[in-house]
DNA sequence: TATATAATTTAGTTATGCCTAAAATAAATT
DNA sequence: AATTTATTTTAGGCATAACTAAATTATATA
């Protein structure tokens, strides 16, 4: 049995590989908050069970065995953050939280449960995809909304889930995977975003707007 | 925060201290399978906590600080239980090893989800009593099956968890809390109980029956 | 190419938490 | 009073998981 800690390490070196690819001791270090050294001791505990591919300075890169842990831990995080949210009513800003401590340690039994309760979903109230059990991860395009230009539309497609607050500040304004809105304006110098959802009006700061990755991209809109 | 350990001895103080009074040393490490030096060393560290009162040789008491937190983790536990058979459908020999991991992990705020959409039920799968979110216990009284006699009717109040095979056994006759029998024959010499379950002929042995619990007992049935 | 800078690794340390064996002590029993 | 039983203390083991400091290696720059 693998212990809590290494199950956040091959989660992170997954997450860390499916956006930059080469995951450095450092990289890796930085994103769990610990010390490149703590995380050269783990790398080696984890290369002693062959679970990472690990040269040094070369990075360290999931074996076919250690993907197969990061997806199960994936996929339990994130069919809680939906059960926890559809089926027990807690609100979308809470889910990550308890998520990531029930993750590791329900049962392969209560992880199929929820699968079906929920009708086998492939994302999560964050809108990520949900690996299913074999762990085939759902294909989703999107693209940061820092990329959008005046006069586009879209909707949202994935919103970071691990700042509570930043949630919060979203859900203000209705803003969940699905929502569409169209912006309408772009300050200058890297300004805010002015966006349209549903009639309402809101300003998105660059620092919030970095978190938020929409698809189904309308061209400009010309008048 | 507690540690695990810490949660269950709190928790199997409780529960001795429910049936046998007072709780020494040497019968807390039994039932936690580890030794009296371990059981000691765990009392020295609750009491430096205030969660317990303990004097040399005289065994332990919950201090109400202890006695809730014990109380706690039961509800969370039965609670738990619960909601694993009857809202994700898993098996009532199931539920018991699921709930053990999860009573310490599970926040208020879910506890609370659950109570409700349970309709805060007072008792588990299994009969036992589920404390209210203020640690008050439901009363319940029920006697061992082995008190009954011959020709007595009852109904099932209790039965232990901790044992799935038993369970499974229980489960195939269909005897579950709430469930109705009467007793057809005591064999002599502490033989076992041939019961009558709706109809159905069972034969119950003196080990199995020690772990059932009954109420509503009606007097003999003199024909 | 030499040197400076950055990243990584090694080795040793610290802390936590739970456990045990053996010895000492207290209480109960004969 | 002697013996048995139960409890407690002492001293230490083992596992996890973090850290620091120093040494090593790789990469970038002059």
């Amino acid at each position: 049995m693998l212990t809590q800690a290494a199950e956040d390490y091959l989660k992170s070196i997954y997450k860390l590989q499916e956006k930059g690819g080469k995951v450095s001791t450092g990289i890796l270090a930085e994103f769990l908050d610990v010390k490149p050294s703590s995380a050269t001791g783990m790398i080696k505990k984890l290369k002693s069970m062959n679970l990472v591919i690990h040269q040094r300075y070369q990075g360290v890169t999931l074996t076919d065995a250690g993907k197969a842990v990061a997806l199960e831990i994936i996929r339990h995080h994130r069919l809680l953050e939906l059960y926890l949210n559809k089926a027990l009513g807690v609100p979308w800003d809470g889910v990550h939280e308890e998520a990531e401590k029930l993750e590791h340690v329900i049962s392969e039994e209560v992880e199929a449960r929820m699968d079906e309760i929920l009708g086998y979903p492939t994302s999560d109230p964050h809108g990520s995809p949900i690996p299913d059990k074999n762990g085939v991860v759902p294909e989703t395009q999107s693209i940061p909304m820092t990329d959008l230009q005046n006069g586009q539309s879209c909707v949202v497609a994935e919103v970071s889930d691990n700042d509570a607050a930043l949630l919060r500040h979203l859900g203000s304004f209705n803003l969940y995977p699905g929502t569409a809105f169209k912006v309408m304006e772009v300050a200058p110098f890297d300004g805010p975003f002015t966006i349209d959802i549903a009639g309402q009006q809101a300003v998105i700061g660059r620092e919030v707007a970095k978190n938020i990755f929409v698809n189904n991209v309308e061209p400009i809109d010309t008048v």
